[in-house]
DNA sequence: GGGGAGAGATGCCGC
DNA sequence: GCGGCATTTCTCCCC
C-alpha cells in the first residue's frame, strides 16, 4: 500500500493516464448522493483529471468525476483515501482503499477524432437529397431559411402548399417524440397564424402507442432508415469491410 | 506484441477483468457507423465481456460494446486486430493494433450496488411520508393500489375529493415535465370517466416556458427540493463529511 | 465565461 | 423482448 501512496504522489498531474485495481468503497456527492459498499473495483484517471470507477460488469461507470477534478491521497482514520473534488462542481469523490492489487501508469497521444455516420442529422440530409422519399410534391425549404427555425428536423411543402415539418428519430419513436412533434407543430401555427400545419414523423419503427397517439392528432408517419455511409456489409463473407 | 497475442487467447473467457494501452485504429459498425484513425487509448474488457475504448480525454468511451460479446484476436494483412462481435445486436467492434504499451489482468470480486440518494423515486418516498408539504388535507392513496397505475409519482386526494396527480422532477422543471403530466392526467379522466383531475408539479425549480405552459392547463407546482439524506456540508471547512 | 433551458442519447426497469 | 421513463448529460445561446 506504502508503494501505491508514494507511486500516486508522484503521479499526480504527471500528464498521465493512471489506472489502478482496488477493492474499495466509494462515496459520492453532487448532483446526487451515493454509497457503494466494500467491493473490488477497477479505477482509471485520465489526464484530463476525469475519474472513473468501475465495477466488474455494467456499461457504465458505477461512478465518475468529470474533467478538470483534483486528486490527492490521504489517511482518513487509518485508512487511505482517494479523495477526488471540484470545486466549481460542488463534486467530491472519495475511494477508501482497503487492498490496491495492481496499478499502472501511462503516457497517451492522441488528438484523433472519431467519423459517426447514421445519426438523426444524416436522415434529415438524406431527405432534403431525396425530399420524395416523404411524397410526391414534398418540397424542402433552403437551408438558409431552415436554419431559422432551429430545432426542427426538416421544414417544407407539400404539393397543395401546407406546410409540413418533419420530426427524425434515429430508431423507434415513442410517445416523447409525438408530443415533441406536436408542440413544433403547434409552435409553428401560431407563429405563422396558420390553421393548418402536417406533422410527419419520420423513423425505422414507431411503437404501437405512439402510432395511436400519432394518428389521433392527424399526423403521419414514413418509415425511413437511417443511411449508413461508411457501412459495406459482405453478405458472402459475413463480416464487414470499411473503405 | 507476439506476448501480448499469446496472453489474450489465454485470459478468454477466464473470468478476469482485462485491461491493456495501446495504440490502435477502431471501426465500429452496428446502431450507427464509426470511424477512429491511429493514436493512442485504454481498453477494458470486463468478465460479462463488455468492452470499452477509452482516449486519454473525455467522459465517455469514444466506442464500446455491451455486455455478451464474443472476443478474439485474429492476424489481419499482417496486423493484430482484436475483433469484439455480437451477433444478437448485429454489432462489431475491431480494434488494429499497431502497439501494446502494457497489459494487465485481474480478478474482481464484487457484488454491491449502488446506494443513491436524492432521485425522483425518493422524492415521491418523500410526499408519501409528508403530504403536508402538497398542501392541507393531501392524502396520498396507499402504495399497493398506486402500482396500479404504474408509472404515476405520487397520486392521492385532495381535501375536496378530488384526484390529484403529482409529477416529481429532480431538477428544473421543463416543457416536457408539463406535457408528461398532462398525459397522465388525461388518461386519469378518461379511464375514471372523471371531469376534474388535478394535476401537479412538484420540483425545485421551473423555466418560464414550463410555468406558463402549467397554468394554461390549469395545473399546478410546489418548490419542493430532493432529499439528501448521505449529505452534510459543513459550511465552516468548506468540505464534506458524510455519517 | 457562467448559467439556464431545451433536446438528445442511453441505460434500466417493469410488463 | 419491448416500451416507457429517468438521468452524476450535452450543447448552445444568451447574458
Amino acid at each position: 500500500m506504502q508503494d501505491f501512496v508514494n507511486w500516486f504522489r508522484s503521479w499526480v498531474n504527471s500528464g498521465c493516464l493512471l489506472v489502478f485495481a482496488a477493492n474499495c468503497e466509494v462515496r459520492y456527492s453532487g448532483r446526487a448522493e451515493s454509497y457503494l459498499p466494500k467491493g473490488d473495483r477497477l479505477v482509471m484517471i485520465k489526464p484530463d483529471n476525469s475519474v472513473h470507477v468501475h465495477q466488474p460488469s455494467g456499461n457504465m461507470p458505477v461512478n465518475h468525476m468529470r474533467e478538470g477534478a483534483q486528486q490527492v491521497i490521504e489517511e482518513v482514520d487509518g485508512c487511505w483515501v482517494v479523495r477526488s473534488s471540484h470545486a466549481v462542481n460542488k463534486e467530491e469523490l472519495l475511494i477508501q482503499l482497503h487492498k490496491v492489487y495492481f496499478f499502472q501508469e501511462q503516457l497517451l497521444d492522441d488528438g484523433k477524432k472519431v467519423v459517426v455516420a447514421g445519426t438523426e442529422a444524416d436522415m434529415a440530409e438524406m431527405i432534403y437529397d431525396h425530399p420524395e422519399i416523404i411524397e410526391a410534391g414534398f418540397t424542402p425549404l433552403s437551408r438558409e431559411e431552415h436554419t431559422k427555425y432551429g430545432f426542427i428536423d426538416v421544414f417544407g411543402f407539400d404539393g397543395d402548399n401546407n406546410l409540413v415539418v418533419i420530426e427524425c428519430k434515429r430508431q423507434t419513436a415513442d410517445l416523447h417524440a409525438v408530443t415533441q412533434l406536436r408542440r413544433y407543430v403547434e409552435k409553428i401555427k401560431q407563429s405563422k397564424g396558420l390553421d393548418k400545419v402536417r406533422g410527419i414523423i419520420a423513423s425505422p419503427e414507431i411503437s404501437a402507442n405512439a402510432k395511436k397517439m400519432l394518428e389521433d392528432w392527424g399526423f403521419g408517419w414514413r418509415r425511413i432508415k437511417p443511411p449508413k455511409f461508411l457501412e459495406k456489409y459482405d453478405k458472402s463473407q459475413q463480416r464487414l469491410d470499411y473503405y
